[in-house]
DNA sequence: TGTACATCAGTGAACGCGCGTTCACTGATGTAC
DNA sequence: TGTACATCAGTGAACGCGCGTTCACTGATGTAC
């Protein structure tokens, strides 16, 4: 909590600056670009400073992966909260898939590993995003189809963003575009 | 063309030695793990005998990608025909989804990185396994709704895949449980 | 209020490692005559 | 059928690199008295 700043030799709070640092590192290039010592340069830091708030490499992408799934319940949420009644599927949608293109590092490292069983606070914070949709999609269907069709949504959610990530779609440029192939596909498979 | 084996100095066909050693990497690690070195070292092959067959580790990447696209086409090409009337997009996802759980760091290798300009085979042996699906799928839709329906389902299929390997839907465990969970979401979303 | 001291949060150098890639080379192969 | 020679497909050693992690350390902080 010190007040001061520049060449201090404590920093203050290492911990948030090594997170900020590595997400910095991640909107830049790719996970595997992503090292502690990278880390700990960007943070202008010895490369072994992080040591004192992460135990190894794994804690620290364990870190990043909560962050990015508390970021994504946020940004689902406010989706939600601003769509017009009825468009909660679309709009959730794309909000998903502006938030893979707007973070293409992190949603992979998010998304493409399993998580580790030392670190349960990433899959909460996972399960707490897929929660955050289940109050708004396939609400209107009969009870027991609930679960399949939120499991759907959210997979077909994740595909798009995806897919179209990698640009593994014919189509897909601009984000107009994007937003109108997210639209169609949406719309053809969500049919109320 | 050589008949006689064993420490030949000379292999035969080193460039499809390396893409087996590759894929045998991949089923037994991850993508992290697979190094031109390791390959050369499963081929049992000096370190840089690759060289002769793949100019960098980028194409020896390319080479798989393909391989697996190829694999994947196959596969739902098979499934479609086995398929019953009226049963081709559940029996498509599953054998998506069973290739996806059988390679999961080749899937992964296929999907999680942007198809190089360098390398256009990777890129139209993807459109060709989409090109598998899209006689099967979303066929009695009306003409203009084709096409959002082949990504709607090419994204679901694909969402599923990538959620279940990595855990990140609740469910899924065995199996039988995970084919359940496809049939489930599958025609959830695809209502005829 | 001042001081001794325990604790915390950094530094700096070093470890061993495997990597992609390059170099100069040599053994094997096949073809022209 | 035999041979000279060009070409091909490997070897083996080495390069420089950045990595994760450990070690012994030191400067800064805060607390008990």
């Amino acid at each position: 909590m010190s007040t001061s700043s520049g060449g201090r030799y404590h920093h203050g709070d290492l911990r948030a600056e090594c997170l900020r640092a590595a997400l910095d590192l991640l909107e830049e290039s790719d996970e595997a670009a992503l090292s502690l010592r990278a880390v700990a340069r960007r943070a202008g830091v010895s490369p072994n400073a992080p040591y004192r708030h992460y135990p190894d490499k794994e804690a620290l992408l364990a870190a990043l992966a909560t962050h990015g799934f508390h970021e994504l319940r946020g940004i689902l949420l406010d989706a939600g909260k601003a769509a017009p009644a009825g468009q909660e599927p679309v709009a959730l949608a794309q909000a998903y898939v502006h938030y893979a293109l707007d973070h293409p590092a992190l949603f992979r490292l998010m998304f493409s590993r399993p998580c580790s069983p030392a670190h349960p606070e990433v899959r909460a914070a996972g399960d707490a995003a897929y929660a955050a949709i289940s109050a708004r999609v396939g609400t209107d269907a009969p009870q027991e189809s609930h679960e399949p069709l939120l499991a759907g949504w959210w997979s077909l959610v994740h595909g798009l963003a995806s897919l179209v990530l990698y640009g593994k779609l014919p189509r897909g440029g601009d984000i107009e575009e994007i937003d109108e192939l997210v639209r169609g596909a949406v719309t053809a498979m969500c049919r109320p």
